[in-house]
DNA sequence: AGTGATAGGTTATCAATGATAGGTTGACGG
DNA sequence: CCGTCAACCTATCATTGATAACCTATCACT
């Protein structure tokens, strides 16, 4: 008794495929997208799995490293999706435009894992893969957020033509114009918003410098 | 034994001039900023305050209800600090200037107040006052949020010269591109932001439409 | 003065949560 | 056959938010 829940196991409860760490990630950001993130505990989490609470500490060290390491996928994501639109020949600004459009549309189509990467109160509180981030190492969490925000830059980089301060600046002032309207639709989604479509269009039409 | 760290008491444990509730408001503000929000228990605020746990719900119904009228607070004192600096005979354009000059520093220099108000999972969760919220009732801590931004709709407004929906559009796209500098500077002060103040003048720059 | 209501406080106690300790099982290389 | 190791289990903690039941000072009112 307690496999009851899980998709697929063989005989003798071992899990065939993918390892247990990527199963117990895919739960819990369901899970947190079922229920918002507060309201999700390690049992549910388990028992969703299939196993016994104590066993997801063999696979992460605390709860909030699996938070974290959620938060790493999430970069990912948003850094494929914006990643895919950077791509082909159109002018800078056009490609400008197009990344913007991503980061609204993935960020709004998957809040959760949206909030998870950019409006945890600390994703760093554990670090996940057991990389003890001394000075010099990298911490994961913050790497992946650098390697999401370099498209960004990037882009920016080849509409202002150059990569200096100022190129960095503008990057990070135009990451800020994007994230601050997904941020509010996400977090306050009971404001009495505008025509959401008419807001984001508007918002990214005041995206070029 | 239990009044050994309030702040000053009469002979029989009672308290002398404002209510317990502002008290303890003001305690649990100071133990978010301190800690965390997520780091702070019921039992802190209490002791800190000098009373025993339980006794907390004699004022608030639960801990998310100090949160959430630890909300209104804040989105009174953000409304308040810009409208100090929306009156005098300036011109739209620098009223607005000013007035997102005055939203971000009162975010960082209060960045848990501003967490508590902008980033909180659901500050609805537990309605302050008592109040139920019915249909046709009115949700304190939308209310003050909607005078909060109220606020900064009005000079937008002064600046487009009307006041229909495309004001309004501006004024949530405004709102979004100020809120979407501070809230990443306070989720994300480990990520290797430009020069903080260039980075801020640059994109209250960016302001205008 | 006596009396009931009320606000604010207390201790004792719960159920639920994240986390740990210690034992069990099954696969695998020698 | 045996040691090792990963993965899992049950039992158990300490802590957390929350409730129950009871005490006590203040105050309006007869």
């Amino acid at each position: 008794m307690m496999q009851d829940l899980a998709e697929a196991v063989d005989g003798d409860g071992r899990r065939r495929g993918g390892n247990r760490r990527a199963q117990i990630l895919d739960v819990a950001l369901k899970l947190f997208a079922q229920k918002g993130m507060a309201q999700v505990t390690t049992r549910q989490i388990a028992q969703e799995v299939g196993i016994s609470q104590p066993s997801l500490y063999a696979h992460f060290r605390s709860a909030d490293e699996i938070a974290a390491e959620l938060c790493v996928r999430a970069f990912g994501a948003l850094a494929e999706a914006m990643g895919r639109v950077a791509v082909g020949n159109a002018s800078p600004i056009e490609r400008l435009r197009r990344m913007g459009r991503a980061y609204v549309d993935f960020a709004l189509d998957q809040p959760d894992m949206y909030r998870v990467a950019f409006m945890l109160e600390d994703p760093r509180g554990c670090t996940p893969h057991g990389i003890e981030t001394e000075e010099g190492l990298v911490d994961p969490v913050l790497a992946a957020g650098l390697q999401c925000f370099a498209c960004m830059h990037r882009v920016v980089v080849e509409q202002v033509g150059s990569d200096d301060d100022r190129a960095m600046i503008l990057a990070q002032s135009t990451w800020a114009h994007v994230h601050g309207l997904v941020s509010l639709l996400i977090a306050r989604h009971e404001f009495p918003w505008a025509d959401r479509e008419a807001l984001i269009e508007e918002h990214l039409g005041r995206m070029s410098f």
